[in-house]
DNA sequence: AGCACGCCGACT
DNA sequence: GTCGGCGTGCTC
C-alpha cells in the first residue's frame, strides 16, 4: 500500500498524506487532484512512501492524475528553498507555480470544417460560396465560414450533412514555433564577440555558472546574451531558456527582437496576459516545448522541464523585489534556481546592484564587461548645478542654467528631457488659513494635487477626491495651496519658458496602458515632442536619437527617507536617465540640480565614475555590517487599533528568540505607521553573514500566538522598508 | 485559502 | 421565534 504526500497551493504547514488507489501511477512531482475537507483541490505529490505496518490512519484516496509531465526534482527543491529562505509556507510558494488556471488540462479544442471534394448535383449559389470560402481559408469554424461566405450557418450545416464538408477537432492552444537560428549574431563588435564567445564556451561546457554582464548603456548587452541563448538552445531538443525582465520592459518591440534573432516568437509571461495566453505558456513550458520564455519576475515560478540558462536583464531593477504576498527577490531566487537546475545564469545591467558587484569582486560571479558604445553614440557630459549658488526664481523649480540650456536645445531643434520622480502637480496641499496638511483618510500620507484631473490623490492607497473649494478643516475659501514640485508643475513652468514648444508629461498618470506608453515613446522618438517631463518611467531603456539634453530637477529627493539603498538607487536612476541623451550621432549633455554637490554620490556621478561611487557605498555598508556584508530582515505587524498593535508588539518582542549575533530593533512605528486604517509597527533584525536569519525568523514566528486581527509578515532583505 | 461551526442582533 | 454577521479552527 502506497501513500502520496501532497503539497497543496495553500498556506498549510506541511504536505498531507493520501492513499494511492490500485492501478494509479503516481510519482514525486505528479500533479493530482485530491479531496481536502469538503472540496477537491489540485496539488503536487511531494513524496511517495510505503505505508508502515502500524499506520492505521484512515486516508482519503488520490482522485486523479493530470496528463502533464511531473514537476522535476530541481523545481520541487526550488519551491522548498524559496519557502524556507523567504519564511513562507511551501504551499504559498506552490500557489505561485499553479497560477495559470487550465494549464494542467489538455488544450481546449475547436471544430473546424474542410471540403471533402464531393459536390452534389444540388449545388445552390450559397453552397458554392461556402465551398469557395472553405477552400480559400483552410480549416475554419462553421460560424466563420458562414460569415465569410455571407450566408446563414444553416448552409454550412447542410453541406456537412451531404458530405461536402468534413468536421475535425483541432487544439486551440498550439505549441510555439521552434527557434531555428543559433548561429553567431551579425554585426557584433569585437568586444561583444569576445563576451559572447566566453558565454558560449561556458554554456557548451555546462553546469551552474553565474555571470555578471556589465555593460554601459547602449553597449549592446542584448546581442551578447543572445549568443548565450543560441548556445543553450542547441544543447538539447527540449533545452529551455528563461529571460526575466522588469515588467515595464516587456514590450512588443522586445518580443519582436527575440523573434527576429531566433526565427520564432518567444513565449511571454506577464500580468497582462489573458487566461488563454497564460494557460498556453504554462502548458508549453511544462511540456518542454516553449524554448524561450520571456517574462516578468513571476516567470521564475514556471515549471521548466530542462532549463539550461537564465537571463536577468536590468538585474539592478528594484521591481524584481516582490513586496506583497510571498516577499522574494526574483534576481536572488533566479541565481538559486539556476544552481538547483545546474544551469548558467547571466545578470545583465549598466548599473549593477551593489550586492551583485560584491559577488563579482569576490569571484562568485564571472564579470564580463562591455565598455564601448557601437557607432558614434557616447555617454553625455554630466554637470552638477548647485542650487544654492544658482537658485530658481521664486515659485520655479528650474535653475537659470537648466532653463537656458533648455531654451538653446529647443532653438537648435533638439529635444530635452526633464526628470522628476514626483507625479502630479504638487506633492503636498496645505491650507493658507489654518495650516492644515491634507491627508488621505486612515493614513498619515499627504495628498498630492493633480491639476490635470483637478483631484487630490493619495499615491499610497489610490484614494482620491475632487479638489475642494474650501478647506475641509477650517472652511476658508480658496485657501488650499500646492507645495513642492511635481511633473505637472514643471511642465507648466516649461510652457511659460517655451510657449512654442510641444511639452508632454510621461508618468504613470499619462501612460496608463501599454498603448499610451508606446504613443508617448513613439511621439518622442519621432520628434513630435520637444520637451518631455517624466518620472522614473522615463529611465527604462528607450532610445530617443534627437534627445541631447537631460535635466534632473531634484537629484536630492531620492536620497531622503533613510533607505539603505537610497544613494545607490539615485545613482542608478540618474545614470540611466543621463544615458538617454546622445545615443545617436549627437553628443548629449546632462544637468543635475542638487543642494549637495559635495555628496560623494553626486561627485562620482558627475565624473562618470560608477565604480568609484560603488566603492564609497560599499565601504559604508561594510563598516556598518549592512547587506551584503551582513544580513537584514524585517517583521511588520498591523492591527486595527493602537491598543491591539501595542499589545502585539509587546508579545512579539517578548517572543524573539536569542540568536548568536542577532540584533532586534523595535518595535518602532513602521515608516508608514497607518495604512488603510491599520496601525503598523516594525521590527528590524540584523545579523552577521554566517547566521541563518531565515531560520531565526521562522523560529520566532512559529512560537508566536497573536490576537486574531493582528497580521504579521516577514521580509528577508527588505528594500522599501515600508 | 475555502468552508464549516458557532454564538449574538434586526426582521418576516 | 429565524436569518445572518464574521471570529476561529480544520483540512491527510
Amino acid at each position: 500500500m502506497k501513500i502520496a504526500s501532497i503539497l497543496f497551493p495553500l498556506p498549510l504547514p506541511e504536505p498531507f498524506d493520501y492513499a494511492i488507489p490500485d492501478g494509479m501511477y503516481v510519482e514525486p512531482g505528479s500533479y493530482v487532484r485530491a479531496p481536502l475537507g469538503k472540496i477537491e483541490r489540485t496539488g503536487v505529490v511531494w513524496a511517495v512512501k510505503t505505508r508502515a505496518e502500524d499506520d492505521t490512519r484512515d486516508l482519503k484516496p488520490v482522485i486523479d492524475v493530470y496528463p502533464v509531465p511531473a514537476m522535476p526534482e530541481p523545481m520541487r527543491k526550488f519551491v522548498s528553498f524559496a519557502a524556507r529562505y523567504n519564511v513562507a509556507h511551501p504551499g504559498h510558494v506552490l500557489a505561485m507555480v499553479l497560477r495559470a488556471r487550465g494549464g494542467l488540462k489538455p488544450s481546449p479544442t475547436a471544430t473546424v470544417y474542410e471540403p471533402t471534394g464531393y459536390r452534389s448535383n444540388r449545388m445552390t449559389e450559397a453552397r458554392v460560396k461556402v465551398l469557395d470560402a472553405a477552400r480559400e481559408a483552410g480549416p475554419t469554424s462553421a460560424a466563420e465560414l458562414a460569415r465569410q461566405a455571407g450566408v446563414s450557418p444553416g448552409v454550412v450545416k447542410g453541406l456537412v450533412d451531404i458530405g461536402s464538408l468534413e468536421a475535425r477537432e483541432v487544439e486551440t492552444d498550439l505549441p510555439y514555433l521552434q527557434p531555428t537560428r543559433f548561429e553567431c549574431g551579425e554585426h557584433l563588435t569585437a568586444e561583444q564577440k569576445t563576451a559572447g564567445d566566453e558565454l558560449r564556451r561556458a554554456i557548451a561546457k555546462g553546469g551552474f555558472q553565474p555571470f555578471l554582464l556589465d555593460g554601459i548603456t547602449g553597449s549592446g548587452k542584448t546581442e551578447v546574451y543572445f549568443e548565450a541563448i543560441a548556445e543553450a538552445l542547441q544543447k538539447a531538443d527540449d533545452a529551455q531558456v528563461l529571460v526575466l525582465l522588469p515588467e515595464i520592459a516587456l514590450t512588443q518591440a522586445v518580443l519582436a527582437r527575440f523573434e527576429d534573432r531566433f526565427g520564432a516568437p518567444p513565449a511571454p509571461w506577464h500580468s497582462g496576459l489573458s487566461d488563454a495566453e497564460r494557460r498556453r505558456t504554462w502548458r508549453e513550458t511544462a511540456h518542454g516545448r516553449a524554448r524561450i520564455v520571456i517574462g516578468a519576475r513571476s516567470a521564475l515560478f514556471l515549471p521548466f522541464r530542462n532549463l539550461k540558462l537564465v537571463i536577468v536583464d536590468e538585474e539592478h531593477d528594484t521591481s524584481f523585489k516582490q513586496e506583497d504576498g510571498v516577499t522574494y527577490h526574483a534576481r536572488d531566487m533566479a541565481v538559486m534556481r539556476a544552481k538547483l537546475e545546474d544551469a548558467a545564469i547571466v545578470l545583465a545591467s549598466a548599473t549593477p546592484a551593489l550586492e551583485t558587484m560584491v559577488n563579482a569582486e569576490a569571484g562568485r560571479y564571472k564579470r564580463l564587461r562591455l565598455s564601448a558604445r557601437p557607432g558614434a553614440a557616447r555617454l553625455p557630459d554630466i554637470e552638477l548645478v548647485d542650487l544654492r549658488l544658482d537658485p530658481p526664481e521664486k515659485g520655479n523649480w528650474l535653475s537659470p542654467t537648466l532653463s537656458n540650456a533648455l531654451v538653446s536645445t529647443f532653438e537648435a531643434g533638439e529635444q530635452g528631457l526633464l526628470f522628476l520622480n514626483r507625479r502630479g502637480y504638487a506633492p503636498l496641499v496645505i491650507c493658507k488659513a489654518c495650516g492644515e496638511r491634507l491627508k488621505s483618510p486612515g493614513t498619515e500620507s499627504w495628498l498630492t494635487e493633480h491639476r490635470y484631473t483637478n483631484r487630490l490623490v493619495c499615491h499610497l492607497t489610490g484614494w482620491s477626491m475632487p479638489k475642494p473649494e474650501a478647506c475641509p478643516m477650517c472652511g476658508a475659501k480658496d485657501s488650499l495651496m500646492g507645495v513642492g514640485p511635481g511633473v505637472e508643475r514643471v511642465a507648466e513652468e516649461v510652457r511659460v519658458l517655451l510657449p512654442q514648444a510641444r511639452v508632454e508629461i510621461f508618468s504613470s498618470d499619462t501612460a496608463r496602458s501599454g498603448e499610451e506608453t508606446r504613443g508617448i515613446v513613439d511621439r518622442m522618438a519621432g520628434g513630435e515632442i520637444d520637451v518631455l517631463i517624466g518620472t522614473q518611467i522615463v529611465a527604462k531603456g528607450h532610445n530617443f536619437p534627437n534627445l541631447t539634453l537631460v535635466g534632473v530637477v531634484d537629484a536630492d529627493s531620492g536620497m531622503k527617507g533613510g533607505d539603505l539603498r537610497a544613494g545607490e538607487r539615485t545613482y542608478q536612476l540618474l545614470s540611466q536617465v543621463a544615458g538617454r541623451a546622445g545615443r545617436a550621432e549627437r553628443p548629449g549633455r546632462a544637468l543635475i540640480q542638487t543642494y549637495g554637490p559635495e555628496n560623494p554620490a553626486m561627485i562620482a556621478l558627475a565624473a562618470g565614475d560608477r565604480d568609484g561611487f560603488l566603492q564609497i557605498e560599499r565601504d559604508v555598508r561594510a563598516e556598518l555590517m549592512l547587506p551584503p556584508f551582513g544580513r537584514m530582515a524585517a517583521l511588520v505587524l498591523s492591527a486595527p487599533t493602537p491598543q491591539l498593535i501595542e499589545e502585539a508588539g509587546r508579545l512579539t518582542g517578548a517572543a524573539a528568540p536569542n540568536g548568536e549575533g542577532v540584533t532586534v530593533y523595535g518595535p518602532a512605528p513602521a515608516p508608514i505607521s497607518l495604512l488603510r486604517g491599520r496601525h503598523r509597527i516594525r521590527f528590524l533584525i540584523t545579523s552577521p553573514r554566517d547566521v541563518d536569519l531565515s531560520a531565526y525568523m521562522a523560529a520566532w514566528l512559529k512560537g508566536l500566538k497573536l490576537p486574531n486581527p493582528v497580521r504579521i509578515s516577514a521580509d528577508i532583505d527588505p528594500y522599501s522598508f515600508l
